[in-house]
RNA sequence: GGAGGGGUGGCAGAGCCUGGCUGAUUGCACUGGUCUUGAAAACCAGCAACGUGUUAAAGCGUUCGGGGGUUCGAAUCCCUCCCCCUCCGCCA
């Protein structure tokens, strides 16, 4: 969330930072309300000291046996003028609270301008497209033939959008989560963590789901408990409310875990296959830094997803998101788009976001500096590393054969104990 | 689900019965200093967060799991919700 100094301290200027966001908001009301809420917190402060130093005198008279009577008598109807001017307090900061933290994110400086994803900027592209000497087939027709998935069947369990992986599919999937959870914990040095699935409100709002994306999620009613959209939400809670010393950061934590979005609204949009589920695995990897090193481990968290897709010598391209684009809680943001050569089209495997203080301030995520003692909020980054589906589609496509079977990638083969799925 | 115990500062752990100089005793950790060639030990001093205020501070206010109540006054009494632990039941 943003801090409440810098609405009132640069308000044109955030105006305009979030307008490039597409977010055209009254901050005034934001101003005007934080005004009036401050004006009768320091009447109530100071009402408030009077009782302390009467009601102190009350004690004095008490101890020493004398008459307090009138004193409390008087205090008796300042407290209940406090009592009317707290309820009053409390409704002032609730709309306050709930205005500011339907504000999204400023992106930064460096980000480009543009309005939706056409404007988005290509990087760089990596890796080079088999040139096959046959007609290649797309993932569903491989997929079915060699009985990898069944979406048939799985439609019966849970309506469509839910996969349903068979045989060497399941033992794909399974290889292609252990890798690249080795890759990141061995070679990138994250903490591996199994998290919960389902998380309580709290944690939701530190991220940014809550409270305006509660509709993209899966809600128990009755726990009032939430299915994870990915696993950044139980990773980059760990430290909630707490003080971490300057020393123990960076904490770079990764998890597998099965990530749940109910896509409302995007029905009939990649409805086939595996490009847009309700239920999908991935794994998530999320850091705690200094503020002063985030745009340096935004770059380094950046290329440690790429690495997932360098081994596996996967055509991929590297876009940086246009302010227009950016999600609501990043400030700057990489997308990763891999090459499926049977859609012909690149396709969306990660998303590498720095928040800055966005999430930290939501979750109160804090650590003490060594310098001067002072508690300041930590940067937070998540990115996937990555989203299976779409990495299962362009890997099917690309390791095709002529006979319709499919080549496991060498570093695979260590995980799946086979060189050929046929 | 049933019975009982508990949630206090970075951590550990008093205070709650018997409401009032307790924002909170004490220990550890941390910071600075004395001593030492250096270190350890010992000793001395400092050390919560947030809001407000200020050049900076002082000062003032809030916070003892969350919310509500009683009271002139609540960490302390009452209600309620959440979480943790032990035992019993059920179950992977």
């Amino acid at each position: 969330m943003i801090s409440i100094e810098r609405i009132r301290n640069n308000l044109e200027a955030l105006k305009s930072s979030l307008a490039l966001k597409g977010y055209n908001v009254d901050l005034n009301e934001i101003i005007s309300i934080d005004s009036d809420y401050r004006a009768s917190l320091s009447l109530v402060n100071d009402l408030r000291a009077e009782r302390n130093k009467v009601t102190n005198q009350i004690a004095e008279l008490k101890k020493s046996k004398q008459d307090a009577n009138d004193k409390i008598v008087s205090m008796r109807a300042l407290g209940s003028k406090i009592k009317d001017l707290e309820s009053e307090i409390s409704v002032k900061k609730e709309r306050l609270d709930d205005l500011i933290l339907n504000l999204p994110n400023v992106p930064h400086e460096s980000v480009p301008p543009g309005s939706d994803e056409s404007n988005n900027k290509v990087i760089y592209e990596w890796g080079v497209e088999k040139n096959q000497s046959f007609d290649i087939k797309n993932h569903l027709s491989l997929g079915s033939s060699l009985k990898l998935f069944d979406f048939e069947r799985s439609a019966k369990l849970s309506g469509s959008g839910f996969p349903l992986y068979t045989g060497k599919g399941a033992l794909l999937e399974r290889s292609l989560i252990n890798f690249m959870l080795e890759i990141q914990t061995q070679k990138n040095d994250y903490l591996e963590i199994i998290p919960p699935f389902l998380v309580n409100s709290n944690s939701v709002l530190t991220t940014g789901n809550l409270p305006k994306f509660s509709e993209d999620m899966y809600h128990s009613e009755i726990d009032d408990m939430w299915l994870i959209p990915t696993a950044e939400v139980p990773l980059t809670n760990i430290h909630y409310n707490e003080i971490l010393n300057q020393s123990d950061l960076p904490k770079k934590y990764t998890a597998f875990s099965a990530c749940f979005r109910r896509e409302a609204g995007s029905y009939g949009k990649d409805t086939k296959g595996f490009q847009r589920l309700h239920q999908f695995n991935k794994v998530e990897i999320v850091q705690l830094v200094e503020p002063e090193e985030s745009y340096k481990a935004l770059e380094s968290l950046t290329s440690h997803a790429e690495m997932v897709l360098k081994s596996l010598n996967l055509k991929y391209r590297k876009i940086e998101l246009c302010a227009g684009d950016l999600s609501f809680s990043a400030a700057k943001c990489y997308d990763l788009e891999i090459w499926a050569p049977a859609e012909g089209k690149w396709l969306e495997v990660s998303s590498c976001s720095n928040f800055e203080d966005f999430q930290s301030r939501r979750g109160n995520i804090r650590y003490r500096k060594e310098v001067d003692n002072k508690v300041d909020f930590v940067h937070t980054l998540n990115g996937s590393g990555l989203a299976t589906p779409r990495l299962l589609i362009a890997l099917l496509e690309t390791y095709q054969n002529a006979n319709g079977t499919i080549t496991v990638p060498e570093p695979l083969q260590d995980y799946t104990k086979l060189k050929i799925i046929d």
